[in-house]
DNA sequence: GCCGAAAGATGTCGATTATCATCTTTTTCT
DNA sequence: AGAAAAAGATGATAATCGACATCTTTCGGC
């Protein structure tokens, strides 16, 4: 059952954006290739049409995460937002971000595994993570925005590692300590 | 081919820290059983009289892991050493930590594996950075030690993760970043 | 309109893994 | 000392997963 040309870009397109979810919220190694086609609609068969393996799709599935959760952060930057980056903070401490990961950024969610997989993922990744700096640095005011924007980020994205893998009374002790922070 | 008390205990210790080294290295899901009973020096089939079930494993390898890599940190400000922590700051965020997880912080190794995880591992995960906020918070001088200790961690943990996951140059900035921090 | 090509379905295969069963051998308790 | 218990070795099992083969059906080029 051959498709057409637009609807064989859909499913490329389905399929990343199922294994982004999944990804995220069971790690690399827990989401199979048959979980992510059949979130996608389709069974495991056509997988290999789109992908040459298994590494190439979670290459662009961290890269389609990272677009998608910075999507609001670079329109608000983009709008000239002076709130831009507030708001995206306390996004990602809020509670949410914390209890649904398969929505959230992949930097706790899906760091290590991909620290441990092949160059494509982490090229991916590492550009990921640098638009978002991008994004962030552009509405920072002041001197050094680009360091301040890698440290704020790198400590937000440990807070919010610690919460999930913690208890509920130290999750809630990090959150707290890491929401205090001006900066 | 049954062995003595001290035998088994002597046993247990080595499968946990084969455990817990294996475990940054390589994730939970895998480091099998089977593996971490070979580094053990022993085959499979004893495991089951150590622990329940897997889970237990890794909870018992999280806590050893913390406990192993605060060694260092908990000694130095025991014996009061004023640069204990800024010490524990650069061993974290130097190249060997980032290129050896399997001798590192479990946060960045292991945090969301933990996360995924039963709620012992997570225990066992939240009591061991507690512990090591402990250490850290009393040798930080002035205010608000507690909630300072727990952001200069989290931006740490952050930093080695995104470093790990990324390629080389993104990886150096990150740290520079971080690095540049003089709290 | 025809024919080669290919997207996706169905099925399979080898490898891996957690867990359990059994057996041997040595320890510990009485 | 003798008997019961258990640590660890060996082996097995059911489930899972990545990858590939094959088949069907439709698309795209001529």
């Amino acid at each position: 059952m051959r498709v057409s040309r637009a609807a064989k870009a859909e499913s490329r397109e389905k399929i990343v954006a199922a294994a982004a979810r999944r990804l995220r919220a069971v790690g690399v190694e827990g989401a199979s290739v048959a979980d992510v086609m059949a979130d996608a609609g389709m069974t495991h068969g056509g997988f290999y049409r789109h992908f040459a393996d298994k590494d190439a799709l979670v290459a662009a599935a961290v890269a389609a995460a990272f677009v998608e959760f910075t999507e609001g952060l670079a329109a608000d930057v983009e709008r000239g937002d002076p709130a831009a980056v507030t708001m995206f903070i306390d996004r990602y401490l809020s509670e949410g971000h914390v209890t649904h990961p398969e929505f959230g950024c992949p930097v706790p969610a899906a760091g290590a595994d991909i620290a441990r997989g092949g160059p494509a993922a982490r090229q991916a990744f590492g550009a990921g993570a640098a638009a978002m700096i991008d994004a962030m640095a552009a509405a920072l005011p002041g001197p050094r925005r680009r360091a301040r924007a890698w440290r704020q980020f790198a400590m937000m994205a440990g807070a919010v590692l610690i919460a999930r893998a913690s208890d509920p009374a130290t999750a809630g002790e990090v959150l707290a300590a890491v929401r205090g922070d001006g900066a």
